[in-house]
DNA sequence: AATGAATGAGCCTTCATTCAT
DNA sequence: CATGAATGAAGGCTCATTCAT
């Protein structure tokens, strides 16, 4: 009969393995591309060979599915407080942008890792999970008369777009002030969603 | 040694052969994503054997490249004279979405084979060709006084990264109105680079 | 130093715990065949994982040598007494076929088991302890005249074959009368193995 | 634009190498096991590498097919000339058994390799092409007097269960006479088909 | 006595590439 | 010019086995 403690322990050091195997993927996918990384080279990485990969996965695809999970989670986790913490619309879309902007400052590795592999998506039908706490936000601004008249959809669209174009400029400059970055944004789309034309 | 005509004309149906290989990748980029693009069924696409594209090209990388070279040539081709036509740097702009926009409709395949090529890059150093032609619409605009005081390079990246995040709805929502989307667009970046803030 | 009892104890529960895994093997080989059965799997219906496997057997073949063993020994201790109790070499024979037929009926899987196990042996030299008990009571038929006279091993290796094609048909059909079946093959070799020629 | 004869020479060429392949897979099974028929052990065989191999078969599936394929064509190839020959029940009687053990003592690493690949099958629904030609010669007699009233099922699947008997025996004994325990299987049969009990 | 973790060999397959014809 | 054939490396995955706990 094993006690609570020692279950929770096994099951911690799975779960501590599983990340360590994550983390490498993140960093092989970022570095050489998702079509160079594999098991292989991701085991290497980790200073263990192709086998143990898939004695924690069963498959490559939990594995890069559990990466993008992983992503989610962490960006969740850093911009959903932030948000949540903004008052009006405009602060929201402020906020947004911002803590993206952070995050991704501190994250780099795991969001180029994100862009590489979402557009090549294995054929599981589900076409990666919709966040749709940005079409919230602006629609709210709109009712409260923060925002101008526009389509919804569009503007989350490129909001998220912009973030994207951030992350390729960061990633093809590091050196990149992330910061002055993000008030660029803010101003930008402050201008494109307040005003009258 | 071989005469001029010859040579030509070698080079002539050499080139149309070429890019008949050129177009079968981008098909097949885009129905079944990079990584399932194989010499392979790029040539079962073009009805011929896997030797035939390593006679034409020497290698894989330089048929991707060829397909990289061919869709930016194209959108070239398109685009340019579009925004050439245009006089004040707001005409530039809004010519910039629109001529995107409708090119993106009429060559929806080779732009989802880019998109899917690009976040996955051989290894040859060489970073995209930078196309200025953006920041140098929103220079002048500046100078003009039509447009505000903004970090150019923000906005063009964002600009292009707006038409990125069309690409993407596009490609999940086949039914889109790309015409509607590019007016959104243009009043979305008309207030963003002009106003006073 | 271990104390008697505790051994015994020890090999008591050793034994059935090794008979558990032989058991298990036996139904994972019958339902999916051979080639799939791995260690893995006969782990998994057992409910353990397969390092107990190992723990309890030098190697796989240990343990597919001893699912042979179990079955031998099963169908001896049935078949045995029943053909001890027959008189005349006649009934030995009619006893021989009823009762592995008898056997069949109630241990499918292991008979099934056991033909998926045979054509494809282990590379250890021994091939398969021969039964030498059917040709004894043909050579005392033959010797007291009940029988004609015929080659003893062919007609050995025939009888035993035809329960192997008896296996088949039942594999094929399992809503098969088996007691008929034994009566047409009691009909058939007494007529091949009497009779003057 | 390609003449026949060279289009059939490209076909022969191709067939000729398939069928090589084949042959090594048959002495490779017939050597170690179908378990240790692995691609690489074939292709060593036949002085490859396992990549042509699956140039020339899809799968390994296939490629075991074939195997399958072409032992039953050599098979019927043999045996059924001879058969149809005979005249009456009984003389095909005979000469099924003469026939395919004189077959057997010229393809025994056929038939070994059959014996070994059947009992374990792939998960392709078809049951083996179920061959009735033996239960048709036996109602054929049984209607015409010749032979006795038997379940005709059961006399069939022990004449061919006999064979494999035959074949085992065979296999363990390299230098049995094959023609007379074909006399053997005669006489054994001819006595369990005719008679009145 | 038992187990989860790790290992490394081997499997089948796919692929880009080369070459003789 | 084009092709069928061949090649060999690499890919993902399964497996029997071992080992520390």
């Amino acid at each position: 009969m094993r006690s609570e403690s020692s279950t929770s322990d096994r099951t911690f050091t799975e779960q501590a393995r599983r990340r360590q195997f994550v983390d490498c993927a993140v960093e092989v996918i970022a570095e050489h591309g998702f079509a160079q990384a594999s098991l292989a080279r991701i085991a290497a990485r980790a200073g263990t060979s192709k086998g143990v990969i898939s004695y924690h996965f069963r498959d490559k695809d939990e594995l890069i599915e559990q990466v993008l999970l992983d992503i989610y989670a962490g960006m969740a986790g850093f911009v959903g407080p932030r948000m949540a913490a903004a008052g009006s619309a405009a602060e929201k879309l402020e906020s947004f942008l911002e803590s993206n902007l952070e995050y991704l400052a501190r994250h780099r590795s795991q969001l180029l890792a994100m862009r590489r592999i979402c557009p090549n998506p294995p054929e599981t039908g589900e076409p990666a999970p919709h966040d749709s706490a940005v079409e919230e936000f602006l629609r709210d601004g709109q009712e409260s008369g923060e925002f101008r008249d526009f389509d919804v959809t569009v503007m989350a669209v490129t909001i998220r777009a912009a973030l994207d174009g951030a992350l390729d400029q960061f990633v093809a400059r590091p050196e990149l002030d992330l910061t002055a970055y993000a008030a660029e944004l803010v101003t930008l789309f402050t201008h494109a969603t307040r005003g009258n034309p």
